[in-house]
DNA sequence: CGCGGGATTGAGATGCATCAAGCAAAGTGG
DNA sequence: CCACTTTGCTTGATGCATCTCAATCCCGCG
């Protein structure tokens, strides 16, 4: 892999406390390659092979069932993924695919257990990561049992703003409205008419950017929780 | 704490590979408690002070917000939760509640933590302890987005056959139909509507008894999977 | 025997999905 | 440069799934 990548690799919380030499030892096993958008990189129920890590692009975890699928979450570099069926040495629960042209480092599942085994400082950090995820899927499971779909959709937008706008209240959809749709638990149609269930509540809509002129307003519809919303803790 | 109820804890996955001396300076700063039914232990938002192991009885986790409230887990022995909370720090997301007179082993978070940084067999067990309870979730959070709420219930009932039952196709259910209900993501009165619509595929209900008589027709309708169902992997 | 809590049933409202067009912006190829 | 497709989004009409509210039932328990 290219020394280039190494640093932020190296920086990740996941990667940054461990001993250089194992460092060095699961780098090597490693591949990084870059790939197309779309790509399928991993499919539910196949044996975890490799634990990913997203360098550059994004990643779209997804389900199937019942001929339907749903969008699970979107990986943003510099993050890990699928670590726990790497960790349990199981199979996949979920699939991955690229969402844009994404540049992903590929470990080796045995190459991560064993360095696992081997280093106190990278079982800790596993600790961490794993824990900050299951706390990511409990609030995301909490949205979608004790919400309706307008409510997800008005506190996203919120979130939105919060952590990305400029304060102007006008920012970008971080996709397009279908994966959106998906990853609130609704079809596209719903999505469209909860954006126009929103708008006397000031949101407006022009095709992929948002404004928000009422935050106040939007903000009593959507009846935002730190224990739902906020992505830190 | 009681002595006798020192092997149970010990020979828990979380507790099984650390350091006897570790192991006993936990237990040292524990507390063992039982609880009447129907107690609060845990609110959700307030700060993660103590591990939780249930020991005897049952705890249920669950969240509330928009005057809304749901079930999210149900929690037996022996067996540790809100791992996350304590390890990160941070607040609880799920309030607790016993649902039997329960024996409950608390241990403070600064000891857990302290010993987590100590104790490296430790530490890697609360790695893989994570990771069963992310995979939980997660095929919670599947089974929400991808089914409706019959399949969740057909599916429910085959697991519970398939885990409990003695063969015949006869076992109970294992909670009250109100909190199954809420576990499952529906009403009462909609549980009680979906047991009608399996009558046709075989399922007898008689109070908190069930018996599936054509496990073949259910298995039709449920479409199972062990990506969702299955609760080893 | 009556009381009370969970469970069921029914009726009605609502949320949300589905199906089917329509539309606009962005490619594509002549 | 312009038809033409393609793609994503929107809109409307309709039906189903699920919730809500209310009444009743059932059973265990005082």
């Amino acid at each position: 892999m290219r020394s280039s990548d190494l640093p932020e690799v190296r920086a990740l919380g996941l990667f940054n406390s461990m001993g250089e030499e194992n460092f060095e030892a699961l780098m090597q096993a490693a591949y990084l390659q870059t790939f197309p958008p779309q790509l399928d990189l991993v499919h539910e129920g196949d044996p975890a092979d490799f634990l990913y890590v997203v360098i550059e692009g994004c990643v779209e975890l997804y389900a199937n069932a019942n001929r339907r699928e749903a969008t699970m979450a979107m990986v943003h570099p510099v993050s890990p993924f699928i670590l726990a069926a790497v960790l349990k040495d199981a199979v996949y629960l979920m699939s991955a695919r690229t969402r844009a042209r994404s540049k992903i480092l590929l470990i080796p599942s045995e190459d991560v257990r064993s360095i696992f085994e081997l280093d106190d400082a990278f079982a800790r950090a596993m600790v961490l990561e794993m824990a900050g995820s299951y706390r990511y899927v409990i609030k995301e499971h909490k949205g979608l049992k004790l919400r309706s779909s307008v409510e997800r959709l008005a506190n996203m937008l919120l979130r939105q703003d919060h952590e990305f706008g400029d304060g102007s209240g006008t920012f970008d959809l971080p996709y397009d409205k279908r994966t959106l749709a998906s990853l609130l638990g609704m079809t596209p149609e719903n999505l469209s008419r909860a954006f126009n269930t929103l708008k006397p509540y000031g949101v407006e809509v022009d095709g992929t950017t948002i404004r928000l002129t009422d935050i106040k307003a939007l903000k009593t519809l959507a009846k935002p929780t730190p224990l739902i919303d906020d992505p830190k803790t």
